[in-house]
DNA sequence: TTTTTTAATTGCTTTTGTCAAACAGATTTC
DNA sequence: GAAATCTGTTTGACAAAAGCAATTAAAAAA
């Protein structure tokens, strides 16, 4: 993968600020005697519950072992761990934290927040969402690991002025993007929204929009075009977000909203490409009910259409 | 300003999260025999360029006096900084860079890109300007003085998917937070995007975008209706990028592009709230054509018609 | 069994950073 | 205008943080 220049000096000068304002952020440690090395290795031993050793420290935190086994040693002689030797390899010891260890490490957080309290104080409430979302972006493109969990993801149904907007955006721009889908696209998805806001009735018609903080990453919405059947449109999970479960709530989500608007059947039409969905569609219950070749969006594709009995 | 536990949580763990990070962005300091703390003085003395003290070292930097005095004397007698005392105050001494300071400073500058490239290399092209983006974004809500500059900006005059979905979404956002306009205005933002798709035409039809990195943070339009009038539509900057002369070049492209598609008249709608906008119109020429009363949006609201000619 | 490798520790050293005192020029006070 | 105070910088003494190399003891390989 090649690397953008512009991106590196946007990195090199935030890592420039960063340890400006790291500085600030961990000088409450000095006050419980602690190096930053120090905090670190408490961090971890917090993650990794059991069967922590000082050499998968080592490997994870970068830290010299002597230094490191100094440390340990001081944990230890203040009760803040406790080591238990390993059966299986007799040089090792498992390292845990004590109930002390971990009150520390809390009160550390504690000074913690309140240093980051008064560097958030003057921001605006809705800048500071936008900062978390930032950094959250940041340790997420960066780290393997800071994956995001489905408790991180919060569902509402109603809709909200710029929501109809921003999802004809992920419509527009994924589908280019994954299925090449060009802007005729857009202009359908554009045309569905239109008449979607224009005849809204929160009687028949549902939207189900599942949030990461205050950005949309996945929607769905049950339609009713006639007193028999709702169409299920605009089922879409954000890239960055799939495989946590959340097309299934969503999916869920709208087959009940349409049992509970006494609909008697859902359908949607999509096309032979999405076979993530439609795997999901009949996970289900959904059942093929008709198909079609036709040149769309600049492209040759199969239009396929599905449904679903509710009674 | 009340403060987000939830934003606490994330400045946290980020910053624990950035110290693991930091500690392998700043390795390659060590080849130099340079501290974290030097290099911060260097380059906040590349910063100062001139008459930089080092008691605005001490401030700037937090760091201990004795400190700064030892890192400045072995600075010195590397050459890296020159010495001018003071005709002001017999005690203070300016600092300045030589140009052995700065070609260090760029040599460990390089060092450290190519470590960021390392970091970067397994990232895919567009999250990487996503981390770009985000970074941008942390330094730009923390800091008062990392504000976005005119060349940060660039613009672009072609309509890619997704960005009429964004643009929808911009105005019905920000229009429902800044003026109080209800979804009933989406819904008219979407009609009118539904038409422009439908008979986009690039010889009539121009949209002009401001960009911050892969973001849309501005826009206007200029739509061809007859043979003589353009309409200019979608005129907007987000609120973070205002006041640094995006409205003015937005304004001046449109113009120019009706002038170039030889219209001879443009035409816009806006309503009395606007005032920002409306004086810009003004300053550039428009003139008040007409206006009226009515509800709107869910408010009631003067709906006014501005008109320039072009010939 | 011997050798080699590996996990952790210990001794020694350097680097980094802090604190308090000293110093010298500037400013204020009487 | 001399004494006292304050300010910007330096120095000395010291402590904490971190790195390096040698050592130990157990495990694995030869």
């Amino acid at each position: 993968m090649s690397v953008n220049l512009e991106v590196v000096r946007e990195v090199s000068e935030f890592n420039n600020y960063y340890n400006s304002l790291a500085e600030l952020l961990n000088r409450h440690l000095a006050d419980n005697n602690l190096s930053l090395s120090a905090l670190r290795v408490l961090i971890k031993l917090r993650e990794e519950e059991e069967q922590c050793t000082a050499g998968k420290l080592i490997a994870n935190l970068g830290i010299d072992g002597g230094y490191l086994s100094r440390i340990l040693k001081s944990f230890e002689s203040n009760q803040l761990i406790a080591k238990r030797k390993s059966n299986l390899d007799g040089r090792t010891w498992y390292l845990q934290l004590t109930a002390k260890g971990s009150k520390l490490l809390e009160t550390l957080e504690q000074g913690s927040a309140e240093q980051i309290g008064k560097l958030l104080e003057p921001v605006p409430a809705e800048q500071q969402l936008a900062l978390a979302g930032a950094m959250k972006t940041v340790r997420h493109i960066l780290s393997d690991d800071a994956k995001i969990s489905p408790e991180d993801i919060t569902y509402r149904r109603d809709l909200q002025p710029g929501d109809a907007g921003f999802l004809m955006h992920m419509h527009g721009s994924l589908y280019a993007k994954e299925a090449g889908y060009n802007l005729e696209f857009e202009t359908h998805t554009c045309k569905t929204f239109y008449e979607f806001l224009e005849a809204y009735n929160s009687s028949k018609d549902q939207v189900f929009l599942a949030m990461h903080g205050n950005q949309i990453i996945g929607s769905i919405a049950v339609l009713g075009h006639s007193r028999y059947a709702t169409q299920m449109r605009w089922f879409l999970v954000h890239p960055d977000y799939r495989g946590i479960g959340i097309g299934q709530r969503l999916l869920t989500e709208a087959i009940n909203a349409a049992k509970e608007k006494l609909f008697q059947k859902i359908y949607l039409i999509t096309t032979s490409q999405q076979v993530a969905a439609t795997s999901l569609f009949k996970k289900n219950g959904f059942r093929k009910s008709g198909e079609k070749h036709m040149p769309m969006w600049g492209l040759q594709l199969t239009e396929e259409r599905y449904e679903i009995d509710l009674i």
